[in-house]
DNA sequence: CAAAGAACCTGGCGGC
DNA sequence: TGCCGCCAGGTTCTTT
């Protein structure tokens, strides 16, 4: 989401929105897509950011629009008209006033987008946890969100209430890269593996945004490559294979419902 | 109230 | 070839 928000910024700040074309109302829903249109259309780009795993375009009346990819949303920008098979997936067209126009791709129609008022964005944000990679995030925070629960570790860092923007692949680096194993109870974790895992998180995401981000299987960036981050995958999807550490074998189980990796020599 | 499980969707893969 | 179950970068609702 970074990667994305890093190229999105230049293209589309300080432009105009012409135009919107919903092609799934599922998209913008519960809002249909005309009330969707009519709210967006006209609106000015004054800047983009992000918040945890959102995308937020800021719009020169004060309203939001929130972008979130779930698990296999794409936004792309083109100058040209798509060729019809990059049509296939595509759900929401924002055509802008340069010529160009920002498309929304998304094969398992989870992504969203939606708009929130001024009054409505403190509450939004405010159920999000700390960013991993600000200055604040450190182990005395890391200690708090750890102290007294006993929820395995992993579930923890998953959970975008206590930290924001920390996915699946990444979960299971950072923890791969602090020894820890993903179903510790988090009460359980020392003050110096807490130093440990803020420094793993940190490195990890930052590692991942230079090489702009993982492309398993549909994630592109704006202009339709594919990130790396993957080919330096340590544990995660590599079960059956070797540890780059010590060896020994990499296992998968499931924490939280979600598929975990990791070594179970390296990681105690 | 916390935690587990199901639901939301589409598509690719392996097994039979 | 075709059908079935399983799995997937995430979140949210329901059930236990």
């Amino acid at each position: 989401v970074e990667t994305v928000k890093r190229q999105l910024e230049p293209a589309l700040a300080g432009r105009t929105i012409r135009g919107v074309k919903v092609l799934d109302p599922l998209l913008v829903a519960p809002l249909s897509p005309a009330a969707f249109r009519k709210r967006l259309r006209g609106q000015v780009v004054t800047s983009i950011d992000r918040r945890g795993k959102y995308l937020r375009l800021h719009l020169k009346t004060g309203m939001t629009l929130v972008i979130h990819l779930r698990m296999t949303g794409k936004l792309t920008y083109e100058e040209a008209p798509l060729k019809p098979a990059e049509r296939r997936h595509l759900r929401l067209v924002l055509m802008l006033d340069n010529g160009g126009a920002v498309y929304f791709h998304d094969q398992r129609r989870f992504g969203k987008a939606f708009l929130l008022t001024p009054e409505e964005s403190a509450a939004y944000w405010h159920k999000l946890g700390p960013e991993p990679l600000a200055r604040q995030f450190n182990r005395k925070v890391m200690m708090n969100i750890l102290r007294n629960r006993r929820r395995p570790v992993k579930s923890l860092l998953l959970d975008q209430s206590l930290i924001a923007g920390i996915g699946n692949i990444y979960a299971d680096e950072a923890l791969f890269d602090s020894g820890i194993h993903p179903l510790r109870p988090s009460e359980a974790i020392s003050e110096e593996e807490a130093a440990r895992l803020v420094r793993s998180i940190k490195s990890t995401l930052r590692r991942a945004i230079r090489l702009q981000g993982s492309s398993i299987d549909t994630y592109r960036n704006v202009r339709g490559e594919r990130g790396r981050f993957q080919e330096t995958f340590r544990v995660h999807r590599r079960q059956g294979h070797s540890c780059l550490a010590c060896g020994g074998g990499v296992a998968k189980i499931k924490v939280g419902g979600r598929g975990t990796y990791f070594c179970p020599s390296c990681q105690k």
